[in-house]
DNA sequence: TAAGATTGACTCTTCAATCTTC
DNA sequence: GAAGATTGAAGAGTCAATCTTA
């Protein structure tokens, strides 16, 4: 993706023998997975991080445009930013700090509860966030390299893994 | 996984339902299966992290020293180190300190190459890696909670995403 | 007491610049 | 000049501590 080179081999596929190998034949495939997983995100997201890079969004300060876009009258308090993100609370706090200097967003109290902040997009957030969507459809979204079909059972496959992880409640996974 | 809260509905379902009333349908399948991978990585990484934080391990270098346990007499150049991990010369050089700092790793000069530096694990560093594996095996591997032949149609899936990226070559696809 | 947000210390990453060696 | 490694600055995340308000 950037500079690096790609190897002669599937590094992942040396490791799950190796692993094989050492007698781990039951947790060969999880490891496997694992690894595939972390990789493939680590391709994405420079993906991703390279198309947002012209308009000075970083992945993250493009999820909060996306959920403050998608959310009524283009507002939301902190608490549920992070929620949504599954991020701790600084790191809320640090992406709408940059938002607000670069005008996307505006920090407004809560009508009733003096304690939470509300983030409310602008303008100039909605015009940059429609951006980025137009780029990454073009040029991430749609060039995966995988059949409809292969990226269905993919995501199908994925939400089992994340209701697992808690993500949801199991009783949405059907 | 940390003290975070799941949510009563799938978030990655909501979104894709909005990217399709947009309009966006071609791209709907795509966001959503990036999206899952990049949930699903934060999920597993902090798992991985939580098992490997009681012997002061990061995953990042876990992973250096899994490289050098499998590599013939244990000793591998930095440059190779960042190739396989696919990372930048800094990330590689800033894992490498705190490996040798905890005496996991031991920086030799290259024997005919002055400007190239080995990393070379030490017996410290073997028995910490050993360790890890037995942890990672028995808590994050085996319970990814997906049958097994549902774990290999995801891994092939990757393999093929992994292979578009230009990870390895594309007459290694199967 | 607990919830919401902020702050500061620390980790890990990328990127650009630099230094040595080929 | 190019390759290998290091360095420093900046971005983004965690975690623990803190402050205000409910």
């Amino acid at each position: 993706v950037t500079g690096r080179k790609a190897l002669p081999f599937d590094p992942i596929d040396e490791a799950r023998k190796r692993w094989e190998s050492s007698g781990w034949d039951d947790a060969a495939i999880g490891m496997a997975v694992v690894t595939s997983v972390v990789r493939v995100q680590q391709v994405f997201v420079s993906m991703i991080d390279q198309e947002l890079r012209p308009l000075e969004l970083s992945m993250a300060r493009y999820e909060v445009l996306m959920l403050l876009m998608f959310s009524k009258s283009g507002e939301l308090p902190l608490g549920k930013i992070g929620a949504r993100l599954q991020v701790q609370p600084g790191a809320v706090t640090n992406a709408i700090d940059r938002l607000v200097a670069d005008g996307c967003v505006k920090r407004v109290p809560h009508p009733t509860d003096r304690r939470t902040t509300l983030a409310v997009i602008t303008a100039k957030g909605r015009t940059k966030a429609e951006k980025a969507v137009q780029l990454l459809n073009a040029h991430v979204y749609v060039k995966l390299g995988l059949a409809q079909d292969k990226l269905e059972e993919l995501f199908e496959l994925m939400r089992v893994v994340r209701c697992q992880a808690g993500d949801f409640p199991e009783d949405l996974v059907g």
